[in-house]
RNA sequence: GGGCCGGUCGUCUAGUUUGGUUAGGACAUCUGCCUGACACGCAGAAGGUCCCCGGUUCAAGUCCGGGCCGGCCCA
């Protein structure tokens, strides 16, 4: 196996050996890479436009799994398209530490209950955990052969980063976008933490409806219908619709709540569907969303019936301490002959995004982002950029038109980035740190003031919540460009991000909390194109995950078949912004293709031993033909590269590759190439000219899906004469679509086809395919046609084995070309 | 209920933006070939009412309208 004495030195063109271990170049290349350092940003290049990617930082869960292999591909594949088009590529890569998650899986690891333990020292394990499982991720990114600059590593978790979310939290702030209330949340009883409508997933439930006799102040029944009978000590009113005639008699009547001894006033709203039950709700604060909006249109007042962990409070009377699970059960018995029927329904039920634990509505005093009074510029923004696929663009539109709550930026946690704030002891006045106090982690230190500027008091109260996560992870554009810290002129180099990778699963968080908070902070967007990854599939066509057993680890890939087939599945696999299934016939036809390029490249280095690339040759159709081909598809992989089509890309390259290169090509020159007593020195030095134009071209259009395998046969067989320090630093091949010569590809393409006709008239005789044939006599019906192919009469004989070969402009009798059915040959 | 996406050989998938040769590929199937890069390969074959109905057009997988089915997101 020659690895490491082949490639690197370059003494001049060189063999490549038969066999190769793909899994041991890789890791070469991607040590070579870092060590000579290609992939970092030019700070100081002015002369080079920027192209700056804003790489999503992962959460580090521990697992790079298929699904981060798709989407890291596909930046990756544009960093490396873009930076041979010759712009200085910024990719950063940053981690996003902080979260609930985290807390969770190090209090597993550890063993460790954060109640239980000091908080500085619980925070000091998250950060150990986080620390180990972001060296595991970095080593899957570096694995999956990404040109991540990793002079740019940052994590969220670090003082320096905590001073941008903080700081950027002030100015938010200072513009009025920030604000501090008693608001319904949405809140996990488990994580017992406020959480965000993006945090919240809904799902399919089979539920109860429970049919509840509850009676007027003038002792006659009405029949309400709940899925939460637990609730009733928190209802505030009782509703139905206007038009509903059952009811409308009861309008604005007393009724009592059953197991308290209030009445409340019946009242009527569009929002009650009569179809529903029996089409009378009780209202409770707060069964659901709908509560919410009904209590603030009437301006009922609130009953808390729920402890923030998820237990009946004094307000629920005897149920005072249960569960809500227990206090249904039991309030349902206790109901007695005033429960007249239980119905089963399907249900929608919202579930904790990191526990899926049923989410409650609680009114809890916590911060704000007023991100509704955005909705009209993000939708606008939204519409004037680029999106990968463009239909995407409305997911996030219709995202932030669904809002109806602002965005709870508060979390009830401990690893998070402090509110950097502080409330006097005395008249609680709210005291925000100064910008220049930043980083600062209020329970850890005092507000660098004397006194209380309202009242006088020196004895603070630090705010003890942390930011929600995404609080840090919507700044990386500003981030990324250097803010705060570079003049205006450098960050307006890297801001707004030319491109911002995003998933199905999180445009309504990644690219929309970017969004608007970027719109917030500066009045611009963070991106100008965003490029949207569908999410990978099991085999059954389920959305691929552990539960479902349909899972496919990335090591299971990797460790047999590495990166540049696992990039060939990620770019090929389907059309970008679709879920793309996990297939491994996909990842063995990639493998193959890998060895079928290993295998031609060694082909062509072998015949190129005695080869000068200095002067270009007298060319015959078939090598004009063939370096044309590469042109057309330079300009088809340039075009979907251009428009994030890595499928389109990938096809069009393997084509041309495998069929034109391989197949029509090489195996129509080795006559010459063998032979050249025969056919010439001339001709043999004009096919070692086109292999060795061809290869190399079609090596720079896949370098972008493949960089291992073709950065090793550049290496070998043309650095030392094209003099690219790496194949992903050559200039991209710049071909003008008009200056592609159809008249030679409709000629060649017909050579081509005669004879790949020859060769369908051998499996049909059953013939070998090297049989000779004595002579062949070609009719073409065309004084044109025949002149084209009697100029490739060497081209056809010696690939075809044929003898004597007579082409004719007469028409005559015998087996039809394909597509050109008036040619005939006859003679076999 | 609303929005978006999809329905293409046995299976999976590309092509639909910009209508135009015989709808491309992979896997599976069948036939032949160890042809001086590759049998992990080569040369072939078979396999499709492009979900249904209607419309526009000289021409529709592609555009328009209406259905049916599936997925995602939101109510």
């Amino acid at each position: 196996m020659c690895i490491e004495q082949n490639c690197l030195e370059g003494s001049s063109m060189d063999t490549l050996p038969k066999k190769i271990d793909f899994l041991a170049v890789e890791k070469k290349w991607q040590r070579k890479w870092e060590e000579w350092g290609i992939y970092h940003f030019d700070r100081v290049d002015n002369s080079r436009p920027v192209y700056c990617i804003d790489t999503p930082p992962p959460y580090p869960s521990g697992e790079f799994h298929m699904g981060n292999v798709l989407n890291w591909t596909y930046f990756d594949v544009v960093a490396r398209f873009k930076r041979m088009q010759g712009f200085n590529v910024f990719f950063p890569q940053g981690w996003d530490c902080h979260g609930l998650q985290i807390e969770r899986r190090a209090e597993k690891e550890f063993d460790v209950e954060k109640s239980e333990i000091p908080t500085a020292q619980f925070i000091a394990l998250c950060r150990k955990f986080v620390d180990k499982y972001i060296n595991i991720m970095k080593t899957a990114i570096k694995r999956l052969g990404c040109s991540t600059d990793w002079t740019t590593e940052y994590k969220t978790m670090n003082p320096d980063y905590w001073r941008r979310t903080q700081l950027s939290f002030i100015l938010l702030h200072e513009k009025g976008y920030i604000y501090q209330g008693t608001h319904p949340v949405n809140w996990c009883t488990d994580c017992q933490t406020a959480i965000a409508d993006a945090e919240v997933n809904y799902e399919p439930k089979r539920g109860s409806l429970y049919h509840i006799s509850f009676s007027l102040k003038d002792g006659d029944p009405l029949v309400i219908a709940t899925t939460r009978p637990e609730l009733i000590p928190a209802c505030v009113t009782v509703a139905i619709n206007p038009e509903d005639k059952r009811y409308k008699k009861h309008l604005g009547k007393e009724i009592k709540v059953p197991t308290t001894s209030r009445t409340v006033k019946i009242i009527a709203d569009n929002m009650v569907d009569p179809e529903f039950g029996t089409g009378v709700v009780m209202i409770c604060t707060y069964g659901d969303k709908a509560d919410v909006k009904t209590v603030a249109k009437y301006r009922l007042p609130s009953i808390e019936v729920l402890t923030k962990d998820g237990k009946m409070n004094h307000n629920s009377g005897e149920y005072q301490g249960l569960t809500v699970e227990e206090a249904r059960r039991s309030i349902v018995t206790d109901l007695k002959e005033r429960l007249l029927k239980v119905e089963k329904i399907q249900q929608e039920i919202g579930l904790c995004d990191r526990c899926n634990t049923p989410i409650e509505i609680l009114e809890t005093k916590q911060f704000f982002m007023k991100t509704r009074t955005l909705t009209d510029l993000v939708e606008k923004t939204a519409n004037s950029l680029t999106w990968y696929p463009g239909y995407m663009k409305t997911r996030l539109i219709d995202w932030a038109k669904s809002l109806d709550w602002d965005w709870v930026i508060s979390r009830q946690r401990v690893f998070g980035t402090p509110i950097p704030i502080w409330y006097c002891a005395k008249c609680q006045v709210k005291i925000l740190a100064e910008r220049s106090w930043l980083p600062i982690d209020p329970k850890l230190h005092p507000p660098q003031i004397d006194k209380c500027p309202e009242c006088g008091h020196s004895t603070f109260i630090p705010e003890r919540d942390v930011f929600d996560t995404w609080m840090d992870s919507s700044i990386t554009c500003a981030v990324h460009s250097g803010w705060p810290d570079k003049p205006e002129k450098e960050l307006k180099r890297l801001f707004p991000a030319d491109l911002h990778p995003s998933g199905t699963d999180i445009i309504r968080t990644w690219a929309y909390y970017l969004m608007v908070r970027h719109l917030a902070l500066f009045d611009e967007t963070p991106y100008k194109a965003c490029l949207i990854n569908g999410m990978v599939l099991g085999r059954d066509g389920r959305k691929m995950s552990k539960s479902l057993g349909n899972y496919v680890a990335t090591s299971d890939v990797f460790d047999k078949y590495g990166s540049d087939t696992s990039r060939q599945w990620a770019t090929g696999g389907g059309t970008t912004g679709s879920d793309i299934p996990f297939r491994w016939p996909d990842v063995e036809y990639a493998w193959r293709f890998l060895r079928k390029i290993w295998n031609a490249s060694r082909f062509v280095s072998l015949v190129l031993e005695d080869y000068s690339p200095e002067s270009t040759p007298e060319l015959p159709l078939l090598d004009k033909w063939l370096l044309e081909k590469v042109k057309k598809t330079t300009v088809k992989v340039t075009r979907a590269f251009e428009r994030c089509q890595f499928n389109i890309a990938v096809e069009e390259a393997r084509n041309f590759a495998w069929h034109e290169l391989c197949d029509e090509y090489l195996e129509a020159v080795k006559h010459r190439l063998y032979r050249s007593e025969i056919y010439g020195e001339a001709k043999r030095r004009a096919a070692q000219h086109t292999l060795y134009t061809a290869l190399y071209g079609f090596l720079q259009l896949f370098a972008p899906i493949a960089p291992h395998i073709t950065e090793e046969i550049y290496q070998c067989v043309f650095a030392d004469h094209l003099q690219h320090q790496s194949i992903h630093t050559s200039p991209w091949p710049d071909v003008n679509e008009d200056d592609i010569d159809e008249t030679i590809i409709e000629n060649g393409d017909l050579l081509v086809a005669v004879i790949g006709e020859v060769r369908r008239e051998k499996a049909r005789r059953k013939m070998p395919l090297n049989a000779a044939i004595e002579e062949l006599t070609i009719y073409t019906g065309d004084a044109k046609i025949a002149d084209s192919l009697l100029s490739s009469l060497d081209t056809i004989k010696g690939t075809c084995k044929v003898d004597t070969l007579n082409v004719s402009p007469e028409s005559g009798e015998g087996t039809g070309v394909q597509r050109h059915p008036s040619i005939k040959l006859t003679g076999f």
